[in-house]
DNA sequence: ACACACAATGTAAACCTTTACATTTGGAAT
DNA sequence: ATTCCAAATGTAAAGGTTTACATTGTGTGT
């Protein structure tokens, strides 16, 4: 027997197909009578509602796009639950689209604003394509979009991430209140957003205390960290300290360090940035600036609910510390220095 | 203007929208002259399918469902990257269920097996709920499901995921080469198939070298490390080694013996499992059994795509050396013993 | 010149809902 | 009893495809 259709259930409740429909969809206009026979009939059959003709007939999917470069990456992944959490109260799918770095594939999955998979998209990569962005902005027809923890160059596209200039700068100045002058800063990709701003952050700080900024740079990959080690150690003045754009670099470098026997916090601190949940069974347990990504993904999960002109009740309750700028486009979450056993204070000695 | 159809384009094109139809879906029944109009309309009007009339119409969604336990996971995680990939290459969508150990929300995401959101189901989180599993083989109409990774407990259900029983003698006898007499195993939860194949490997092992077995019960966290460590100092017959379920825990433990000052590996030989990204980084740099995660994934996916009498063309290919069994329900992937610093042979000295 | 086969195209139905609009029903007010 | 109104229900159209079947056109073999 095929799967039961609205007509079934309607033939069996003997009823008409709108009040089947009714009964599903706004049960207060329907009689009480009738929504108790409905409901038995769709008992009875077990049927549910056919998303594809739903979608047709409503024009809308429910469904969201959500980009990220690389969905086996932890930073990601926990942005994702977040995501995934927010959807789920919002009774929204969410389609996550994994661009592994290619370009082709992000505008195939982008494609899914136009061909109606997804009502929304929700972009992590950093990156909106010019062919699609031309075209989603067509007859003033602009798809609801937010931009996620790496902005995008685009105008007038919502985002929520953090404010990475200030939290480099935060960084920096612990670095600073422990006495160290020789800090490096191991950055990320330097056509990134997010590595401008927190170049900037950094360079400010140091700046600010009269010293000279150095910048590696890496990407945010634990090999790119191992790398830095030799280049660090054979610089002309060796540094004391230096700050990892990411919690996975600087354990590549503190484990590259280790293995030419320098010891972390001992003979050089090292400050991450993400709070990963390894870093605290990490040895030394890593200092780093905490960035709160699951409640990233929520927060920018509502905000996408909201432009949709979904009915998500409090979307701003959930992040109550938010800083909001250019009048609510973007919203920047706090970071949270956590110190723990990688930084130390300068001793004196050397 | 609105969105392009299928009628625009054959308006423009001069042609009836089945000819529109065809070019799109079946280019060769097409004359050569024909599809080239119908293209040049296409792009002139950037027309693209509408993908909810689409599967209204083909009764399918080209989509298929992936429930996960945690999203956040980097173990989960990576599977999921390659489940993507293979997706990506059938041309299908992944639909992501974070069930987040709800229950509730594991019915709510099946229910797209028969609401004709999802064509079929990747499962990840071992488990089946009974409602569903009665619905979804009423009248002989079987959705396509494959087991990941934890195997079901359903019959008829094809898996890939390893061969947990030999992985966990392997790396026991690992261990006992080293010359250590008194191994345990710190465990995952006990209610789990995956626990119970690598306890019965360990245990086997044990057996076979004559030697009492003990089983620490953890649930993979880093915390669950953490709390084995105390309880492993205060046993009578201290051990000189342990065998973890997961990298999670071998981190979490390495880090609380650490701070207790017991050093691994040379007070205590510590062998992870899984081969988790962070654990070539640790310090020391963790022993473990690779998973091949990104393969399972891979496999799983293709293994559902033939299921669905999808054309994807050398689904076994990509895995050479797989074992099945179970006339080709079941795949076990090969794992493999990685040697790095964190287990070493027993000292004499003790 | 004709029949025939085959390729290319067209027509129209079907997929399953939601919802605007029309109709019915029952009761209240006159 | 009649009129009117509101609530409940029904009817039918629309949403955009795919595809079975029908039709047209073109060339081949006689």
């Amino acid at each position: 027997m095929a799967r039961p259709t609205i007509d079934d259930v309607a033939r069996i409740a003997g009823v008409s197909i709108a009040t089947v429909s009714r009964t599903l969809s706004n049960p207060d206009v329907v009689s009480e009578r009738s929504r108790k026979i409905v409901m038995d009939a769709i008992n009875q059959t077990g049927y549910t509602q056919n998303v594809a003709a739903q979608n047709l007939r409503q024009q809308r999917s429910n469904a969201v796009l959500v980009l990220v470069p690389d969905i086996g990456n932890t930073y990601f992944s926990a942005i994702l639950a977040g995501i995934e959490r927010a959807a789920s109260k919002a009774r929204m799918t969410i389609l996550i689209g994994d661009t592994a770095g290619s370009e082709e594939r992000e505008e195939e999955f982008l494609r899914y604003l136009v061909n109606g998979r997804a009502d929304g998209a929700l972009l992590l990569n950093g990156h909106l394509p010019g062919s699609l962005r031309a075209r989603l902005e067509t007859g003033g027809v602009s798809v609801p979009l937010v931009s996620v923890s790496e902005a995008l160059d685009a105008p007038g596209v919502p985002h929520v991430g953090i404010n990475n200039v200030l939290a480099a700068r935060q960084a920096t100045e612990h670095l600073l209140s422990l006495g160290h002058k020789k800090i490096v800063h191991l950055a990320g990709p330097g056509s990134n957003i997010l590595t401008r701003d927190r170049n900037s952050g950094y360079q400010a700080a140091m700046g600010d205390a009269g010293l000279t900024a150095t910048i590696l740079e890496g990407d945010f990959s634990i090999e790119s960290g191992e790398r830095a080690a030799s280049v660090l150690l054979s610089m002309p003045m060796r540094p004391t300290a230096v700050f990892c754009a990411s919690d996975e670099m600087a354990m590549g470098l503190i484990s590259a360090l280790y293995s030419q026997g320098i010891k972390v916090p001992d003979d050089l601190s090292v400050l991450g940035f993400d709070d990963i949940i390894f870093g605290s069974a990490y040895i030394p347990a890593l200092s780093t600036i905490r960035q709160p990504r699951h409640m990233i993904g929520e927060v920018a999960m509502e905000k996408l609910v909201g432009l949709m002109g979904g009915g998500i009740k409090a979307a701003s309750e959930a992040a109550p510390d938010a800083t909001s700028l250019r009048g609510g486009y973007v919203t920047l979450l706090p970071t949270e220095l956590v110190l723990r056993k990688s930084t130390q204070r300068l001793q004196e000695s050397s």
